[in-house]
DNA sequence: CCCAGAACCTTGGATGTCCTAGTATATTGC
DNA sequence: GCAATATACTAGGACATCCAAGGTTCTGGG
């Protein structure tokens, strides 16, 4: 978006922390700006990958999602769940995907509130070819070290189970 | 937004991508998952601290940053490089503090292009009350250890810096 | 058996982010 | 000095996320 800076701007609101008294939780503060600021950096990487495949973050989520499930279906609640996003956020990328047929709404066979979402085999061989390339282009390179991915692994894992994402 | 799930959806998708053959990216698949739902959880804690004051997370740390600039103003253009956000976003908030009596536009003294943004009293005086909110609420009990902090620091000031966000 | 409460999905609204394009002002180079 | 290029901000559009509200379908207790 610009050019790099001369200095590390959270760094320095760490410091700007400090000098106002704030010492003793400037460095969560700092931390949790970073992890802000990467999630952007890495979001904009992937959707440069995924935009000529006509495909967003969260569609290509959800495609994946679906890749790894028996019959490659799944109720949407089950969906939202499972990608911990607001049950509008599947409807929202379920009619999208719909309209572009890489999936298909069908009823549920005993429940008639749940909607069943399934690949349809474009949808099954974009989710693949997506993948593929993320793969080789972020994920092969994303830029942490084996070290830093164990690290932020263990790290991570911990703060989402202290959330309530998971038991 | 729900209850917490049996398992880890994250740590589950990473089995997957071992057990399809992309055993190579799965850690770092994995992180990159974790690092983009750590950012929605505590993005969610501090909008939820934010909200009484009628700011958001966007809007909150433009006050920040005018807190700290000299004479509590900034050109729109540094703002956006500081904050590392597209110049729209600040116009987007911008407008909005200036409609909320929090900030004001003044032109350049010397650069015809370029528009100031000021803290107004009442935006310097809030700025204060929701960051010693926001440091009680949210980063004095952050979910991260002492450790945590300092891994995560050097692990993101490295990444960061790698993309090419300050030298 | 039936109705109240719960669960599921969708629609509509607010916000934020980015991109593209357009307007205005500076700067540069011939 | 003037035209070409670069920079700064803003307007409009596409997307995603969440919340609030509404319609439909289940489930359970009386």
């Amino acid at each position: 978006m610009g050019a790099p800076l001369p200095r590390d701007p959270i760094a320095d609101a760490q410091r700007n922390w400090e000098s106002r008294g704030w010492a003793d939780v400037a460095g969560p503060m700092a931390s949790i700006t970073a992890i802000m600021r990467t999630q952007q950096i890495l979001l904009a990487r992937i959707e440069a990958v995924l935009k000529p495949f006509g495909l967003t973050f969260a569609r290509y989520e959800l495609l994946a999602l679906l890749g790894f499930a028996r019959e490659a279906q799944l109720p949407m609640n089950k969906a939202s769940a499972l990608l911990q996003v607001h049950p509008t956020s599947v409807t929202n990328a379920v009619d999208r995907l719909e309209a572009a047929g890489l999936v298909e709404r069908s009823p549920h066979p005993t429940d008639g509130r749940t909607t069943l979402v399934r690949l349809t085999p474009a949808g099954r061989k974009l989710a693949t070819t997506a993948t593929v390339e993320l793969n080789a282009q972020v994920f092969a390179n994303s830029g942490f070290s084996p070290t830093d991915v164990q690290q932020l692994t263990r790290i991570l894992a911990d703060f989402r189970r202290n959330a309530g994402d998971f038991t």
